[in-house]
DNA sequence: GGAATGATGTACT
DNA sequence: GTACATCATTCCG
């Protein structure tokens, strides 16, 4: 099923700044690699392009690398971090804004095992707290940036609605510009978000 | 063609 | 708290 047939993930086409902090309580599953794994969304980053963001990958506009982010909600953008860890945007908003939400943590609930073996770690705090370890345990790569939402990587609503008092928003982690923004969200009482660097 | 850069994670002191 | 691994991408010449 696409996103467009979907009527779940229609809220996906609206302005980044609120639908980051709406995506935090979804399930975020992965298919990949014929393992089922996933885990709830603790803690996620807008970047907004359309904003004049200047953290965003996008800023200097299209780009092969960025091409994703300028799909209509839906697209997966994957960039490679220091030559290491690769992390996963869901890109909201219509096309051509470049809208995108960083998925920095999880509460691992699906495939616990098959993420401690592709982490190489038992501890359970460890193998979706930040944005490379989550990548690595869902099994994401480079290779699915483009992608969309469907079967191999999908969305699933919480049992209930997260109380807005239940969500901090603060700044965004390690970057340099515009970090002044408060577009990091997350669930307060969560063991699973990752620590602000220094 | 070459150099600088980075939305990070791990190991070590 | 600091060091550093490691490479796709982008920009400059």
């Amino acid at each position: 099923m696409t996103i467009a047939q979907n009527p779940l993930y229609n809220w996906l086409e609206g302005d980044c700044l609120r639908v980051a902090p709406k995506l935090l309580g979804w399930k975020l599953i992965s298919n990949l690699g014929s393992y089922k794994t996933g885990g709830r969304i603790v803690e996620v980053e807008a970047y907004y392009y359309g904003a004049g963001d200047p953290a965003s990958h996008a800023y200097r506009g299209l780009t092969p690398r960025t091409a994703p982010m300028f799909e209509r909600g839906g697209a997966i953008y994957v960039y490679l971090s220091h030559g290491l860890h690769c992390c996963m945007n869901i890109v909201v908003g219509p096309a051509g804004e470049a809208q995108a939400v960083l998925i920095r943590a999880l509460e691992p609930t699906v495939g616990l095992e098959t993420m401690a073996a592709r982490r190489r770690v038992s501890d359970p705090r460890l193998l979706t707290r930040g944005p490379g370890r989550l990548a690595q345990a869902l099994g994401i790569g480079l290779q699915h940036s483009g992608s969309r939402l469907g079967t191999q990587l999908q969305l699933k609503p919480p049992p209930q609605l997260i109380a807005p008092a239940a969500i901090i928003a603060g700044p965004r982690v390690g970057i340099k510009r515009a970090a002044e923004r408060p577009w990091r969200f997350y669930l307060a009482e969560s063991p699973f978000v990752s620590s602000p660097r220094a």
